[in-house]
DNA sequence: TATCTATTGAGAATGAATATCAAATGCAAT
DNA sequence: ATTGCATTTGATATTCATTCTCAATAGATA
């Protein structure tokens, strides 16, 4: 069994809950899905092979995931919520061109250490972080306008 | 004028818009407000001195200020924006105790310089972050369950 | 004052997300 | 396999933050 499905069939069990199968069909398609996405596309790729899950299933399901720690949701575009799945991903940030709506992804270590070294002095248990931050892409800021 | 009032003046004038009544007392409120808040938490403090200041205009000043670089949208809470006004202040973080709700404020020149550079490194322009953080506070993490 | 925009308040509309509910399913103990 | 029972599901209705519409108003300018 992939790992991801063997966390979350963990996850369900401590908490009496099952591994359906429109549930096993959302995990799978969120990881071999290699982007941020919200419900809304999530929802259209799935359909394309399973008719018969709901969108309902599908936001009822969300939670679950990120409760378990195997996505997160970590953007907000268009005013829609958007996951990423992170399980065998580093933490990263976001740099968010609002010329072209493009996300790149970047990692840094000292943002890691720091924000885990504020949270000690804070005495604040640190679960999770999300940065995002606006701007213009190098593409964009080459166009001339 | 307090600077505040002159800076979205200015602003409103190089978009050939006009710092009327309402937009005054929603800017007003704001400066005197010093918490995050929503538009309807800030509809409910405006109302109590101004009852003919519409939920629609407040919505429809938001953007508008968000744009001046007056204030910003640093959290979403409950399903709602929240926005916290920033001229005047040092960019920060949150650290939000998902137990009690509560916001801790926190100011890092290591982060704000890192972020700096590795927009730099990236060729991205970079106008602003969010950086949010999720845990337990220490109050809540003393208590017993 | 007359004219031209921008603006407003009130209420309607939108739409992402959630709640409801009867039918279906998973699972464990017979 | 069958039963019993809690969980889950799909379809649909509902919620509610936010946006839109529009007729009436206000501001600026000449
Ligand atoms: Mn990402
Ligand atoms: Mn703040
Ligand atoms: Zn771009
Ligand atoms: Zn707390």
């Amino acid at each position: 069994m992939e790992e991801h499905k063997q966390l979350f069939s963990d996850f369900l069990k401590t908490k009496g809950l099952k591994l359906t199968g429109p549930r096993q069909i959302i995990l799978n398609t969120i990881f071999t899905y290699h982007r941020h996405f919200n419900v809304d596309a999530l929802y259209d790729v799935i359909r394309k092979d399973h008719q018969n899950v709901s969108r309902a299933t599908i936001y009822r399901t969300m939670p679950l995931l990120v409760e378990s720690g195997l996505i997160k949701q970590s953007l907000r575009c268009q005013s829609k919520d958007h996951y990423e799945h992170i399980h065998g991903h580093d933490d990263h940030l976001h740099f968010l061109c609002i010329k072209c709506g493009n996300i790149i992804e970047v990692k840094s270590k000292v943002i890691d250490e720091t924000l885990v070294q504020l949270a000690e002095e804070k005495k604040f248990i640190l679960n999770d972080y999300n940065l995002g931050a606006k701007g213009v892409c190098e593409a964009c800021s080459k166009k001339k306008e």
